[in-house]
DNA sequence: GCTCGGCGTTGATCTGAATCAACGCACCGC
DNA sequence: GCGGTGCGTTGATTCAGATCAACGCCGAGC
């Protein structure tokens, strides 16, 4: 269980210096910048920072002073919680679009680590609240996105407290199934970017119930493993009231 | 595990007729409320409608459409999310002053049940929309609120997936010492108002488990129990540490 | 080509917490 | 007073998942 996160910092490169470089984000149509208007697009970039985080990196390092809030523009991170024994809960992953940092306390309550390389906009604390006093739509959006990760919060929680082993992977493959669905049609093969360690400490397992409870999906016809990496939904009703605890 | 929620409806009473009940509230000085100014307080009161729970009724079901908003103003409830053969997981204890329904959804992810008797005001959900978008102060607030359940949640979900039965109850009476706390001193001796039972179904365990495991703790000299319901933390930093997972 | 290290799988064994079971106590209605 | 019921505690036993261990595969570095 004990995964000894590389730490080393992530590089973060010059503000922007072209003439609105936030109007052809490609993360903007899926995060909380959309909420800007087209013709303050500029005032937006201008409070931005962006970085980048090569994949193994920490980008965010729980109980360090929480200056900035994050935006993923490509890549994605896993989201953490150590215990001084080195114990792990990945608390989620996130990709383009999601936001971070949202803690009110002055430190961050997470860790952040990419997974493939990432990059980010940074928004330094004291310019996001002048941006979000400017453009109350943006905090409007803002509390629609914390109000739904406390709803996948609480999911959590119930997954963790009181699903079994082959309930928490079959939740799981369903959420990723419809994480990467296209057109809002969920994809039956999908890739795990993530390592067997990674699910493990997302869903309270260890890696060998993992990879065991796996296996035994497949050997019952629900899935099919082409590749450690990826998967194909083979019986989807099945896994899904598998997911939902009936039986 | 299995506990059979009782589903009388709570009563609902009539809108507030006096002048400004809002201005003189409990729980106005513990909840989001107060980001409304004094002269103002006339719009908030008539945006809401006072009700009550008796113990032991639901007053939120999971499922069911959405439409309003609760602001807890007196006693406490727990809220919970159910499997379909009555697994069940509390994802919280709130108490005055707290804010239910943020949901986006339009269905209720969680169901909430009064463990004493609990006092509330509802806000339908356009009537607090029209609120918000006047009083970008309160929106503010919430999102503040948001982002802290944000980070209780994942505390949790670290509890949940990682800590044994002693850190997680060890856990447990360390927040409740906190949350009991006067003066922001938090207090040593404090109530337990809830059963062995919703401790048991918040912390991931079974009554027998939480039982046990509080009799090992006193018998270790961390705490005393005068009665069930009651706790004394007789050594801190013992009980502290146990709980950050220091073994 | 070879070694090495990280990752995933599988098998054997162990164990913390669940389950099954019994009982004590307080409170309630009658 | 007396059965009944809900709650909490304690003991005996079981079991799902953790731990310990071995091995195969694959890509990187030389």
């Amino acid at each position: 269980m004990i995964m000894n996160a590389r730490l080393a910092r992530p590089i973060v490169v010059a503000p922007y210096g072209q003439p609105d470089p936030c109007a052809h984000c490609d993360a903007r149509s899926h995060s909380v910048c959309n909420a800007i208007p087209d013709g303050d697009m500029g005032r937006l970039a201008a409070a931005a920072v962006v970085g980048a985080a090569p994949a193994g990196t920490c980008f965010i390092e729980e109980g360090e002073k929480a200056n900035a809030f994050f935006n993923i523009t490509a890549g994605t991170a896993k989201l953490f919680k150590l215990l001084p024994d080195g114990r792990r809960q990945i608390t989620g992953f996130v990709g383009v679009g999601h936001f971070l940092g949202l803690a009110v306390s002055d430190t961050y309550a997470f860790s952040a680590e990419a997974i493939d390389p990432v990059r980010f906009c940074r928004f330094p604390r004291p310019r996001l609240r002048t941006l979000l006093d400017d453009f109350p739509a943006m905090e409007q959006k803002l509390l629609e996105v914390a109000s739904n990760e406390l709803v996948a919060a609480q999911e959590q929680m119930l997954l963790l407290g009181r699903k079994t082993a082959r309930e928490r992977l079959a939740s799981f493959l369903m959420a990723q199934s419809r994480q990467n669905s296209a057109c809002h049609q969920p994809r039956s093969r999908f890739a795990l970017p993530m390592t067997r360690g990674d699910i493990a400490d997302y869903l309270g397992l260890t890696i060998e119930t993992v990879s065991r409870t796996l296996t035994k999906l497949r050997g019952e016809g629900l899935i099919e493993i082409p590749s450690s990496t990826e998967v194909i939904i083979r019986n989807r009703e099945g896994l899904e009231s598998l997911a939902d605890g009936m039986t």
